[in-house]
RNA sequence: GCCGGAGUGGCGGAAUUGGUAUACGCGCACGACUCAAAAUCGUGUGUCGCAAGGCGUGAGGGUUCGAGUCCCUCCUCCGGCACCA
C-alpha cells in the first residue's frame, strides 16, 4: 500500500484545483447564491501563526459544503493594506510601504495556499491597488455631497439642500446638523461663498470640523475612540501602546450619527451573537429622555433659554441647581471681553476653565472628584415651579453629549448628590408639591415623592410626558456614539479627493480625475506636527490637495462589495452584480472589529442603501467570531512570549489537512483555547487511520443495516454540525463513525465514499487523493453533498433506560414502538430491576416511549 | 459601578424540548507485536469502597418521578462600557 504521504499529496491537489479552476465562483448562474466571506487580513509582515487560519478554516468548510450542496459560493480574500500597522512595518524595516505590503501580500499568499483554502482568487481585492481606491474615494465624495434629510429618513443630495435654501432658507428643514443657527431665502443668497460653504459643511455626511482630538505624538496621528485602550497611565494607542493626548486640529469627520437609530435597531434583524451585538448597542448608547428648557435671567439685560438634557423629567421639582459644561458657547461668551459685566466672578470663571485646558484627556478622569465653579450674576429659572437655582459650569458635565447643561438633581442623581455634598448645594426629596407649581398634572391625592415610586394614578412614563409636554420641552433620544473621525495626518492611506483654494474654498474633484494617486514622496515618515508628510510635496501642495489621508477603515468598509465585480473600470460594482449577490450570508472574523469595521461598515451599507447603490440594509447577515488560539503556555501568541506556532511548521510535518481538522476539532468555533502540541497527533492519527481503512474497502462487500444506520446518522449529524459552525462535533462524530468501520472486515466502497464526502470540507487534500485512488476522474470537492437517508436511519432496537426513584439501576434492548404495558412486563423480570421492586409497592411509573421507564417504588 | 458571557475528569471538551453526566480526542496504566525502541493494535481510566453500594457538573438552597440543563442567593473568571445626566 501507498503511504500516506501527506506533502506529495496535498501540492499535487492544491495545483489542481488551482488550474482547474474549480473555486471560481460566477456572476452569471442560476444556481441560488452563497457569499461567504473572511475579514480580510492586514498584511503585516510577521506572517500568520497558527491562530489566523482558525477563522478561515472554518469559513472555508463551511464554504466547501454549501458548494457541495449545489449553491453558486463566492469565498474570495483579498488584503487590507493601507493604515497603521502597513506603514509601521514599513517605517520599522526602512522600506517603501508599497514594497512592504507586495512583500508581506507574498507570505501571506503562499501561507494560506498552503492549507488549500478554496478562494477564488480571481476576484481578490487589495486596498491600497488605485484600481480599487478610486472607488473608496468616490464613494467618500458621495457621502461629502450628502446630507441626512430626518423627514425621509435617508442620505439625500447636498444639492437638494441647496435648492432649499434659496427657496425657503432653512427653517423648515428638518436634517441631522450641528446648526442651529436659522435663516431666510435672502439671507441665504446674501451670503458669500465662504460663509456658504461654512453653512452647507454642517449638513453634510463627511465635513471638515476642529475639535479635540485623540493625538498620539509618538505614532503622529490621530486615532479614533475606538483604536484607544486604557493604559496603565492614561490611554494608549490599541497598536503599540503609545501615549495618547487631547489636541484640537482640524479634522475631516464622517456623520455617522445621522444613522445612530438606523445601526441600533437594524442590529434586531441580525444572526450575530447577542455579545457583539451588545458592545454595539452599548457603544451607539441610546438614552430616551427630554429637552426641558430653562429660563437664564441676569441683573440687567434679556432673559435667554438654555435647555437641558434628562431623562428624568419626573424629577424636575427635585432640581436644585443648573449646571454647563465648561465648554458650553454659552460660557464662552459670558467669559468674552465684549461681555464684560455678565459675570460677577468672570475672572474666577476664566481661571477655572483654563485650568481644566491645562489637564489632559487622562487627567481630568483620573481626578474623578468633581470640580465646578458658579456663574455668579445669572440664574435660571426652573419652569415648574417658576424658583430661582443658581447656574455652575463643573467639569462633570460633557460638552458633546445631550445638550451640555444639565438640571441638577442631588436626590435622585449620585453624581448630582456628590457634586452638591461637596459644594454645600441643597438636596431635596423630589416631591411634587400638593399645588402641582405651575402644571395641572392629572394627578390626584397630597402629591408624592417620586423616588418611592408612587406616581398616585400616574406611570412614571405618563409622568415624564405630562411634565415634558406642560414646561414646553421635548421628548428626545441621545446618543452616546460620536462622529467619526475621518483624517489620518500619515503618508499610507487613500488620499482624501478635495481640493482647497487660497481663500479657503474646498472643491471636490470629479469623477473622471479619479483616482487621485498617493504621489511618491521622499519622506513618508510622520512630521510629529501634526501635519500629514503630503504637505511636504510641492507639486501635490500646489494643487491645493488635501493632505490628510483616509483612516484604515475607509477601505475595509465597502471591500465585501468590490469582490462581487472586482475589475470593474466604470463603477464600484455593475448593478447586475449588486442585484444577484446582493450582500455577504455568512461573515467570518475576530470580535475585537465590533465598534471598529463591523459598525463603520453597516454605516456605509446604509449609506450606499439611501442612493439605491446597494439593496440590501444590511451588509452582513450572519456574523460568527471565531475564538483565539492561544500558545501551548495559555498566553496571548507574541513574539515577545516565544510561543509562536508556525502553520508551515505544522503543514510541513503533520501536514495541511492535520492542521485543518485539529483546528476544526480542538473545541467550540468562538472559544478561545490554547494550541496544544500534543493533541495534534489525535488528528494526524484520525486521517492515518482513515488511509489505512481504505485497504479493506471493496465494492463487493455488504453493508449492515446497523452500519448503515450509524452511516446515515454520522451525515445527518455532520450536516447540521457544519450548518451551526459546530465543527468540533462533526469530526466527533466521524471518528465514531470511522471506530465503527474499523470493527468491520470489509466495508463497502459506497458507504465508505459516503464517508469521504462529508469528511471532504476537513480534509480535502486526503479524500480527493482517496477518490481518485478508487478510480474516479472527477473532483470530489465538486461532488454533491450526500442525503441521509431515513429510512436507513430507522432502528428495530432501541435501548430503554430503566431508573427507579430517579436513579439509573438497569438498561436494556427492547423493539421499537412498545406500547407501556409491554415494556412494564418486560422489564419487571429483569434481575436488575426485581431486587429494586421487591416487597415494594409501584407507586407510579414515567414512560417515555423508545427512551425510558422510571419506577417510582416505596 | 453598569451590561454581556462562562464555570463539567489529569487536559481540550460532549450532552435536542429536564431523561444513561464525562461522547470524541489527548495523556496515563497494563497487555500484544519487537532482540529492543518507535509506530501500530487491544484493554482499562470521575471519586470512595474488597464488594453491595454511596458521592459526584463553582458553593448553598428550591421546583420535579428525574436537574449540568429550570428558579433563588452567592463565589470566581473572561469580555465590553465607564462622570453619557
Amino acid at each position: 500500500m501507498k503511504e500516506y504521504n501527506h506533502l506529495d499529496i496535498e501540492k499535487k491537489w492544491q495545483k489542481k484545483w488551482v488550474t482547474k479552476k474549480v473555486y471560481k465562483a460566477s456572476n452569471k448562474s442560476k444556481k441560488k447564491k452563497y457569499y461567504v466571506l473572511d475579514m480580510f487580513p492586514y498584511p503585516s509582515g510577521t506572517g500568520l501563526h497558527v491562530g489566523h487560519p482558525k477563522g478561515y478554516i472554518g469559513s472555508d468548510v463551511f464554504a466547501r459544503f454549501k458548494r457541495m450542496q449545489g449553491m453558486n459560493v463566492l469565498h474570495p480574500m483579498g488584503y487590507d493594506a493601507f493604515g497603521l500597522p502597513a506603514e509601521q512595518y514599513a517605517l520599522e524595516h526602512n522600506i517603501h510601504p508599497r514594497k512592504a505590503v507586495e512583500m508581506n501580500i507574498k507570505t501571506f499568499e503562499k501561507q494560506l495556499h498552503n492549507i488549500g483554502l478554496s478562494f477564488d482568487w480571481d476576484r481578490k481585492v487589495n486596498t491600497t491597488d488605485p484600481g480599487f481606491y478610486k472607488w473608496t474615494q468616490w464613494i467618500f465624495l458621495k457621502i461629502y455631497n450628502s446630507w441626512y434629510n430626518k423627514d425621509t429618513d435617508k442620505a439625500e443630495p447636498i444639492e437638494n439642500l441647496i435648492k432649499i435654501f434659496e427657496k425657503e432658507g432653512s427653517k423648515k428643514i428638518n436634517a441631522v446638523t450641528d446648526n442651529r443657527a436659522s435663516f431666510s431665502a435672502e439671507e441665504w443668497k446674501a451670503m458669500s461663498d465662504k460663509d456658504k460653504q461654512d453653512m452647507l459643511m454642517r449638513y453634510r455626511l463627511a465635513y471638515e470640523g476642529y475639535s479635540d482630538v485623540n493625538w498620539s505624538p509618538k505614532l503622529g496621528t490621530v486615532l479614533a475612540n475606538d483604536e484607544i485602550v486604557d493604559g496603565p497611565n492614561g490611554p494608549v494607542s490599541e497598536r503599540g501602546g503609545f501615549p495618547v493626548e487631547k489636541k484640537k486640529m482640524r479634522q475631516w469627520f464622517l456623520r455617522i450619527t445621522a444613522y445612530a437609530d438606523r445601526l441600533l435597531t437594524g442590529l434586531n434583524g441580525l444572526d450575530w451573537s447577542e455579545h457583539i451585538k451588545e458592545i454595539q448597542r452599548n457603544w451607539i448608547g441610546k438614552s430616551d429622555g427630554a429637552e426641558i428648557p430653562f429660563k437664564i435671567v441676569f441683573k440687567e439685560g434679556k432673559p435667554g433659554i438654555i435647555p437641558v438634557f434628562t431623562t428624568r423629567p419626573d424629577t424636575l421639582f427635585g432640581a436644585t441647581y443648573m449646571v454647563l459644561s465648561p465648554e458650553h458657547l454659552w460660557v464662552t461668551l459670558a467669559v468674552d471681553d465684549d461681555h464684560i459685566g455678565v459675570l460677577d466672578n468672570r475672572e474666577e470663571v476664566k481661571k477655572y476653565i483654563e485650568s481644566l485646558k491645562k489637564k489632559t484627556r487622562e487627567e481630568r478622569i483620573e481626578g474623578k472628584e468633581k470640580t465646578g465653579v458658579e456663574l455668579r450674576g445669572i440664574k435660571a429659572i426652573n419652569p415648574a415651579n417658576n424658583e430661582e437655582i443658581p447656574v455652575w459650569i463643573a467639569d462633570y458635565v460633557l460638552a458633546d453629549y445631550g445638550t451640555g447643561a444639565i438640571m441638577a438633581v442631588p436626590a435622585s442623581d449620585e453624581r448630582d448628590y456628590e457634586f452638591a455634598k461637596k459644594y454645600k448645594l441643597p438636596i431635596r426629596e423630589v416631591i411634587i408639591p400638593k399645588d402641582r407649581g405651575n402644571l395641572e398634572l392629572p394627578i390626584t391625592g397630597e402629591g408624592f415623592l417620586i423616588n418611592s415610586g408612587k406616581f398616585n394614578g400616574l406611570s412614571s412614563e405618563e409622568c415624564k410626558k405630562s411634565i415634558t409636554k406642560e414646561v414646553g420641552g421635548k421628548i428626545v433620544s441621545k446618543y452616546k456614539m460620536r462622529d467619526a473621525i475621518f483624517a489620518r495626518q500619515r503618508y499610507w492611506g487613500e488620499p482624501i479627493p478635495l481640493m482647497h483654494d487660497k481663500n479657503g474654498i474646498i472643491t471636490p474633484l470629479k469623477e473622471k480625475d479619479l483616482p487621485l494617486k498617493l504621489p511618491e514622496v521622499k519622506s513618508y515618515m510622520p512630521t510629529g506636527t501634526g501635519e500629514s508628510p503630503l504637505a511636504g510635496v510641492s507639486s501635490w501642495m500646489k494643487k491645493g490637495f488635501e493632505t490628510n489621508t483616509m483612516p484604515g477603515w475607509a477601505g475595509s468598509s465597502w471591500y465585501f462589495l468590490r469582490y462581487m465585480d472586482p475589475k470593474n473600470k466604470k463603477a464600484f460594482v455593475d448593478k447586475s452584480a449588486i442585484k444577484y449577490w446582493k450582500n455577504v450570508d455568512m461573515y467570518v472574523g475576530g470580535a475585537e472589529h465590533a465598534t471598529g469595521h463591523l459598525l463603520y461598515s453597516r454605516f456605509w451599507h446604509k449609506f450606499l442603501k439611501d442612493y439605491g447603490l446597494v439593496i440590501t440594509e444590511e451588509p452582513f447577515q450572519t456574523l460568527k467570531n471565531q475564538g483565539m488560539i492561544l500558545g501551548p503556555d495559555n498566553r496571548k501568541m507574541s513574539k515577545r512570549w516565544g510561543n509562536i506556532i508556525n502553520p508551515d511548521d505544522v503543514v510541513k510535518n503533520y501536514g495541511a489537512d492535520t492542521l485543518r481538522v485539529y483546528e476544526t476539532f480542538m473545541g467550540p468555533f468562538e472559544a478561545s483555547l490554547p494550541w496544544s502540541t500534543d493533541n495534534i497527533i489525535g488528528s494526524r492519527r484520525f486521517l492515518d487511520r482513515i488511509w489505512r481503512l481504505t485497504e479493506r474497502v471493496s465494492k463487493k462487500a455488504k453493508s449492515t443495516p446497523i452500519f448503515e444506520s450509524v452511516l446515515h446518522k454520522t451525515i445527518k449529524k455532520v450536516t447540521e454540525d457544519i450548518d451551526n459552525f459546530a465543527f468540533n462535533t462533526a469530526v466527533s462524530s466521524m471518528m465514531i463513525l470511522l471506530n465503527e468501520m474499523e470493527k468491520m472486515e470489509y466495508v463497502k466502497q459506497s458507504d465508505f465514499e459516503l464517508f469521504l464526502k462529508i469528511l471532504n470540507p476537513f480534509a480535502p487534500h486526503m479524500t480527493e487523493e482517496i477518490w481518485s485512488m478508487f478510480g474516479h476522474k472527477s473532483f470530489l470537492v465538486l461532488e454533491a453533498w450526500p442525503k441521509a437517508s431515513k429510512k436507513k436511519m430507522e432502528e428495530l432496537e432501541v435501548k430503554f433506560i430503566i431508573q427507579i426513584n430517579g436513579k439509573v439501576r438497569a438498561e436494556t434492548m427492547l423493539p421499537k414502538g412498545l406500547s407501556e404495558n409491554v415494556v412494564l412486563e418486560k422489564i419487571k423480570a429483569l434481575p436488575d430491576v426485581e431486587k429494586w421492586i421487591m416487597e415494594k409497592e409501584i407507586k407510579k411509573v414515567i414512560f417515555i416511549k423508545d427512551k425510558l421507564v422510571n419506577l417510582v417504588v416505596f
